[in-house]
DNA sequence: ATAAATCCTATAAAAAAGATAGACTAAAAT
DNA sequence: ATTTTAGTCTATCTTTTTTATAGGATTTAT
């Protein structure tokens, strides 16, 4: 499952996206429109500013809003960024790998080619669906 | 990612299955071949057989042992026996269902629509992928 | 200068995961 | 019958992660 900090940060963005032509968005408005605690949200807003996805004003007339189109945003990007690791084993990761213990050999092991499987699976539709995709259609 | 939890009793399974000739397997030894606390894995046996997976016997010559073939249990049996919900939102989830609060209608929600299809692909793999599926190929 | 807003870091609170403990029950060997 | 062997059950402890909050610092517009 998606933690409560990816959720937040999907539904901030969508706000985001669906207002761009308002200009610079305030944490305490996303956060009353979506039911975040402000002070939590601050924080995700922050990471996502950090990674370039956003950009912010300060003071008066100040905000949040994109750095790039909602389709240059893949969804994968904001998973990673506040979740980790998409793959549902260390072993199959590709940004976050860890080589299992008592695994003698990677490419023998029946369970590192199921779960590579899954995870290509999963990335095929992460890398590929962006912000856009996941706006409300009208 | 899956918990250590589901990761031991992939382990714990793929032991049994490889070792059905030899009838009844031992915690104590499964726990020292696989380097699993022993109390840990204890508790994660008994969930399989409770759940049917898994049969037991006590007393001396006792031990665990598979109910089913390994054909016959699908890996997505053991992730949600352990791990809870595969979908990545509690609002696509099959057997864990949530309706999201804000969520006015989730026909037109576009993250419903592509954690849907998520979800699909990572199943399509995990129903039909079974405990055989993982044994080391040799 | 002042007010408005984000920035930043620390910490607290709650929940979940991981691990352990010990008494109990059942089966088998003697 | 008694003892030994091995799983059963439930409770608790510890650690880690997640979720949330606090408050001063900094930047910008007026």
């Amino acid at each position: 499952m998606l933690s409560k900090k990816t959720q937040y940060a999907f539904h901030a963005l969508i706000y985001l996206a669906e207002n761009v032509d308002k200009g610079p968005i305030l944490i305490s408005e996303i956060a009353a429109e979506k039911s975040i605690s402000i002070k939590f949200l601050e924080n995700i807003l922050l990471e996502l500013k950090n990674a370039g996805i956003l950009g912010s004003k300060k003071g008066k007339g100040g905000g949040y809003y994109l750095m790039r189109t909602p389709k240059e945003i893949p969804l994968a990007r904001i998973i990673r960024l506040l979740d980790g690791p998409i793959a549902l084993l260390p072993c199959v990761s590709l940004n976050y790998y860890e080589r299992c213990e008592n695994c003698k050999d990677e490419a023998i092991c029946g369970l590192h080619e199921v779960m590579s499987r899954v995870r290509d699976a999963t990335l095929k539709l992460l890398e590929n669906k962006s912000l856009k995709d996941i706006l409300t259609r009208d």
